[in-house]
DNA sequence: ATCTAGGGTCAGAAAATATGAGTCTCGCCA
DNA sequence: TGGCGAGACTCATATTTTCTGACCCTAGAT
């Protein structure tokens, strides 16, 4: 009785998982992100999924998707399903490399406070190696296949540091700079992500100083870095971020005043957190 | 402090399915079998996420595959995950479609049972679609998107009637057929799936008869059932796929004894059988 | 009015996935 | 002891899926 084989195939998952993402992110674009494609790709996905099922899943309007009813009723079991999924893929991968920690971090943290520190990891516990991938803003760790996040604010697991803020410069400039009104001055250095900071420490260190720093903002707070230490000028700096440069004495700070964002260095680890990630949480928490 | 995106990709979900389907099946080629691909897809897939992994999954022999230590560790988790995604994807293309119904059959019950039922119940209830798909095995339903199943055996849902099964064979046929000796000079057929019909009916009907009936074997029971119709032979047939052209006249059973497989048509549904899969089941529980 | 944030669409490109034929290695069996 | 058959592997090729990138469109915000 054996018959040739018309298979009713299932839905796509990755369409599935599409459809997921923008329903749980509230749009095609935050769902894009994430998935890392296009947008494009996301309303492709979408569309193939509602065409296949023959029903509409988000209502579309210029301002962006709203989840029909429909959608909202099937979104729940969906994300818990792929939640599963992730959690065995996390799973897989973490018994497959026990050794291997994956870290996701501040692009500027990754450089300054946790590659100085990896070369006596790496000598404290050579079996383990670990990897760093820097992002924007903590990763979903009921998705993403991180061990361990290391970012500024947050509740979550524990502060390693108070975020400190204050002017740091190079020698040569710290010799110019006398008082805070030669700020108004001189070129002040900021990262483009925490505009905030400079009228922070102002309204800490010297409130009602009636100045407005001006100078160049950067997208990447290692390139502001690296301005401060060739002199380019002053930049509002993270402690936990310039500390190195600081001892080394490639920076200096020219004013005694000291802000805090309110905000903290915070370490915390995925769930069923393995043996290796424990042991480097562990250590990183005594670094600090 | 944008970077770049140097994504770190997941492992691939149809990497993980095929590996999931060949671990709980014991064997690649069965999995390429419930996935419906070639085994050298599964191969590939198996072998791609080994590779990624940096861990093998798999022993490989020549006389097949068995899970390595992590194979097992993860597979639980993993292929609860895909229960998880193809409950939740079911649910989804029920609630879009609720009205229609999907029966996974053999295609001898599609074709000589379900089908002339069908119009009726498209009469009676006119709002519901149904679409049967036939197949050699009941479906895993734990996978596959079904909401009924009807087979023969087994011990789900209800029994609709006894597998009993007897000689029939065109009017035509049967002015010739005098005793059960006759079928030693006859073509017997039958269908290469139940190839023991015809021993089961003789040692019921007539124990110690020392007949072995050859004939040809068919591997659509529907070629059979027409060979028979036109006069080719005495067909052993099942009562719920030949009662229409025994009430017809198109065929005649030659001789009373009737033997049961001890089997019987069964139906059954996939666990949250919505109103219109209940209705059908109802419905055809009370055809039989 | 212009800008901006989202989506939608499309053609072409890239990548993932599948096939199919041919091998290989066993264990079974005559 | 040589022939099968099962099951898995390989490789080159084919197909399908998926993605991108550039463009358009709309509506609310500036």
């Amino acid at each position: 009785m054996a018959v040739a084989p018309p298979k009713p195939k299932d839905l796509s998952l990755t369409a599935l998982r599409a459809f997921e993402a923008a329903a749980r992110l509230g749009g095609f674009a935050a769902a894009a992100e994430e998935l890392g494609v296009s947008p494009g790709a996301v309303t492709a996905h979408v569309k193939a999924l509602e065409d296949r099922l023959g029903a509409m899943l988000f209502q579309r309007d210029a301002k962006g998707v709203r989840l029909t009813a429909l959608g909202q009723r099937v979104l729940p079991a969906l994300s818990e399903a792929f939640d599963h999924l992730a959690a065995a893929s996390h799973h897989l991968q973490a018994e497959a490399a026990p050794q291997l920690v994956h870290i996701a971090t501040l692009p500027a943290i990754a450089q300054f406070w946790l590659s100085p520190r990896l070369p006596e990891l790496r000598r404290i516990a050579p079996e383990i190696s670990v990897s760093i991938t820097a992002m924007e803003a903590p990763p979903n760790l009921k998705r993403a296949p991180y061990d361990l996040c290391l970012f500024f604010g947050g509740t979550q697991g524990v502060a390693l540091a108070e975020d400190v803020i204050f002017p740091v410069c190079a020698p040569s400039v710290a010799a110019r700079v006398r008082s805070v009104a030669d700020l108004a001055n001189l070129p002040c250095l900021s990262d483009t992500a925490w505009s905030e900071d400079w009228a922070l420490w102002l309204a800490t260190a010297q409130p009602g100083a009636g100045i407005t720093p001006r100078g160049p903002a950067y997208s990447l707070y290692a390139l502001a870095v690296e301005e401060a230490v060739n002199g380019a000028g002053v930049l509002i700096g993270h402690e936990a971020l310039v500390a190195r440069h600081l001892a080394a004495g490639r920076l200096v700070a020219p004013f005694p005043g000291r802000a805090t964002t309110g905000r903290s260095l915070r370490l915390w680890s995925a769930p069923p957190a393995g043996p290796a990630a424990r042991r480097v949480m562990r250590w990183l928490t005594e670094s600090a």
